[in-house]
DNA sequence: TTATCATAGCGCACACTGTACGCATCGCGT
DNA sequence: ACGCGATGCGTACAGTGTGCGCTATGATAA
């Protein structure tokens, strides 16, 4: 802005044009700057977010965001708990297992609708209101199925942890292709290369495999793995219910 | 050491002691420098690992280790792949199921052995000889034992997907909790007060969980999990080989 | 032995990171 | 109208990954 002609309120004056059209912008708070932070994520990777692009995202300075958050770290702890904001919990009526399926595709959804923002569940622990929320709602439903508090412990773990292992590996490789400008046919030809310069009678079976495991849809085997888990669990259930 | 009173062969002199009674280093290769980087994380942490401080650890500059490492990324991904190299893949001898619960035992060993490594694998996806070579074995097993190559290939990325997400789920709270300065009692007692401080009655279950959660050994709800999963890939066999 | 030459190691520089400090400014309660 | 606490921001600092081009090294050819 030019200098002062006749000196007007400067507080209001710079607040309503902020040197172009923009609109007053609202104060920071802190739903305001995950919001961002996931928005820049999706966008451009959690490597090109520092805490300088997203004072730009927000249009102010990055020292300002200081005020609100105590460090990245926390930021992107709220950030990896927001994305657990979508998780939908099934209505109580539904029998448990087909409950547990329910939850753990709706988490696995929440997490791969931002793919780039879900790698930060690899390197952060999130233990926030709604990861809580989730948790809580599987521990109880199991043992209202008749779990012991011990088993209904260990299968709410197993379930998360599985999950998230699933999305890290259906993720990450993505992730890495794209950033290396790959597209997938690509890959799988490079690696069939790799796997051909390697010794070649090293690793045989993984030579066939490799379009089997690099070609379909990711939700398969994840599926795969769920329902044996739940047979898993089904068969532990009814030995405790009705021992021996 | 005091400045040279008369002045030695420069190059062998410095080569030979250097700055202290260490020896004559060898050269610089791949192989070494991710030792040092295994080293370096065990000691100090990922965060603590910098090309400089790697450089030091070997006593050279930072830029030499470029001649051997095209990006601190491909760094890493070695750095992960290492780690595998000491998983042990059981006699082919072995049933296949106990030959998948023994090299999935092995596989998590091998992680837990570099907890802050171990982190790692949240990151960066190891496509290496050593995560082929167990890779490989897996799926070789299963085929042997009957299994498709549709399930084959689906069971045992389920199988290592699970690993890998209870290693993530063990090792991240632990480094997070040590690096905050708690102990294990402490944290436990922080997180009741956390879940009290919310409007309490909305997570009961997890109020009257958290000892169990984390209480009990990692092991536990791992081997739950293990067991519960490989009863579900027993089934589905069974219902593959005899149809009906 | 001497000359040659690829290669390994390194000093410097650059753009960029997270964040502590202290000042300027704001909006609210009297 | 007047303070006063909360918020925004300019500056600065130590530390990051890594490209560039020089130098020393150790093997090979003459």
């Amino acid at each position: 802005m030019s200098p002062a002609e006749h000196p007007p309120f400067l507080g209001v004056w710079t607040d309503t044009t902020e040197s172009d059209g923009r609109q007053a912008r609202e104060p920071l708070s802190r739903s305001r700057i995950v919001a961002a932070a996931i928005r820049l994520i999706d966008r451009n990777g959690v490597d090109e977010l520092s805490m300088r692009t997203l004072a730009q995202e927000l249009g102010t300075a990055a020292t300002s965001l200081y005020r609100h958050v105590h460090n990245k770290g926390e930021l992107l702890d709220m950030t990896v708990d927001a994305l657990m904001a979508e998780v939908e919990l099934p209505p109580d009526e539904m029998d448990w297992r087909t409950g547990m399926r329910t939850v753990a595709l709706s988490f696995r959804a929440a997490l791969r609708g931002h793919p780039k923002a879900a790698v930060l569940r690899g390197t952060r622990m999130a233990i926030g209101p709604n990861t809580l929320r989730m948790m809580d709602w599987i521990c109880t439903r199991l043992l209202a199925a008749g779990f012991s508090e011990e088993d209904a412990s260990a299968a709410s773990v197993t379930l998360v942890n599985y999950t998230v292992g699933c999305v890290l590996g259906d993720v990450l490789p993505a992730q890495e292709i794209e950033a290396a400008g790959y597209t997938l046919d690509q890959f799988v030809a490079l690696m069939h290369g790799r796997l051909a310069a390697l010794p070649m009678d090293r690793y045989p079976t993984m030579q066939r495999m490799l379009p089997m495991l690099l070609g379909h849809h990711h939700d398969q085997p994840f599926e795969y793995g769920l329902d044996a888990l739940l047979d898993g669990f089904a068969l532990r259930r009814a030995a405790a219910v009705l021992p021996d």
